[in-house]
DNA sequence: GCCAACGTTGGC
DNA sequence: GCCAACGTTGGC
């Protein structure tokens, strides 16, 4: 079983989105970075769990947990001319972008934010904190993990 | 809104 | 294969 942080602009699909959802589960779509979706499609499993994390907005940081819902499959928003994500490049017998469905787990009492994780010695070599990090979708150890969940 | 730190594209 | 130009991410 595996770890991951996932990131999502609140403004755009928050955790509340998410909990709201009559089903609580939704594809994660729109991913559009090899590493990230390496990560989906080769290395996720039903059952694993992860951060919702918000990005790009007043208090960036980890907001609550979610279980990967579905095995990798075929980000169907990149077949969609109409869709945001729509790519041309991508073709539905072999496909470039991958997803997986998330379900909601639970949402933190707060946000465990970015500048807290960072004063934390423990996490210095959390993924997310270094430099230049960019990644939207990235694993995060059994260590990290535990570790953070202690901070709630 | 600014901009650093990337990733991607495409000409050569 | 190199690399300049461009686009995106995301914190601040």
């Amino acid at each position: 079983m595996n770890y991951w942080l996932m990131k999502s602009e609140p403004n755009e699909f928050s955790i509340e989105n998410l909990r709201q959802n009559t089903r609580q589960t939704e594809p994660w779509d729109g991913i559009r970075n090899y590493q990230a979706r390496n990560f989906i499609r080769d290395d996720m499993k039903t059952g694993d769990l992860a951060f919702f994390y918000h990005s790009n907005c007043d208090e960036p940081g980890i907001v609550g947990v979610m279980k990967i819902a579905s095995k990798p499959r075929a980000d169907h928003t990149a077949f969609d001319k109409n869709n945001k994500h729509f790519d041309s490049k991508s073709d539905p017998d072999k496909p470039r972008w991958y997803l997986v469905d998330v379900k909601y787990q639970r949402q933190f009492k707060r946000t465990i934010t970015l500048t807290e994780l960072r004063d934390h010695k423990r996490l210095k070599d959390f993924r997310l904190l270094q430099k230049g990090n960019r990644l939207s979708i990235m694993p995060v150890t059994k260590m990290e993990w535990e570790y953070i969940l202690t901070l709630e």
